[in-house]
DNA sequence: TCTTTAATGAGAATGATACACAATCAATTC
DNA sequence: GAATTGATTGTGTATCATTCTCATTAAAGA
């Protein structure tokens, strides 16, 4: 969970033996620059590079964005439409969890500094190295309440 | 967050106008009989229910696990196989959270109270209808750790 | 018992993601 | 800074979990 530049990125691929790409600093970036609170799906950054002029193709995408989860820089988020989300994984004090609404899957960020306590903690006590935490909380928004019948 | 019978389970889905069908209820049994800290996949629970001589279609499955994890019956796991798994949803004190090795997929359970009170009050303060709650850790496990390379 | 319509089963369709492999090029070595 | 090595890319294809379609069946309520 800390801030990646691209002489970082390099310097930690280079020490297992892979490559820091183009393709590889330019999806970092992409993270880097996107809105708070904004998280991406492989098909959304595909099209969101294609409209940069970025021509890197869909199996890139997805093998760049593993990657990234599985060292730690990005965060692999369940949400509800079916396909995987990817948000930059910040520390303290940026660090948050989702409600999500399982009838709209309107999602709602919210921020609880003691569950990255109890995660990093618990990680820690097994001997785990902790890459990321999230709390989700799956439930029905006040407007699926009221209409009631389709669940 | 309740526990279930196949009485209660009858009378919530009529209350939608809906149907206790055999098919959901022996569903709901296999579940409740499980080892604590067990979970299936839709293909496991097929399997399980086959060597029962159950014979209940993929589809059936699929659309009763879905179903009962919009009432709140059951918990959706994304844990690391690239395919869900279900289990039943329990209130405290049974109420677990996932750590999960993102490399070689082990996963640990662990309880945490205050995790569950957290997100009460989120669910609450936002208005939303609590169904499940999971805290997730993904981390590496001391084996993969000490197996250096690949990621 | 009859009617209504939700639920099932079988198979086909979908769609996210992984894979295979030839071509490319980042990092290291000399 | 040219040569070497093998990690990475791009293209197309394959896979596999999940959803959909639709004819048939059967709960629930009257």
């Amino acid at each position: 969970m800390a801030l990646y530049t691209a002489t970082s990125l390099k310097s930690e691929l280079n020490e297992r033996g892979w490559r820091l790409t183009p393709q590889r600093e330019t999806i970092l970036q992409v993270f880097q620059n996107l809105p708070k609170a904004k998280h991406l799906s492989a098909e959304e950054l595909y099209h969101l590079l294609q409209g940069e002029g970025e021509n890197i193709s869909l199996s890139t995408i997805y093998r760049t964005l593993k990657l990234m989860a599985r060292m730690g820089i990005l965060r692999e988020l369940e949400l509800a439409e079916g396909h995987k989300h990817y948000e930059l994984n910040q520390p303290y004090p940026h660090h948050h969890h989702h409600l999500i609404c399982v009838r709209c899957n309107k999602t709602i960020e919210f921020k609880n500094d003691s569950i990255l306590k109890t995660g990093t903690k618990t990680a820690q006590k097994e001997g785990y190295h902790l890459l990321d935490c999230q709390l989700t909380i799956h439930a029905v928004c006040p407007t699926c309440q009221r209409a009631l019948l389709p669940i």
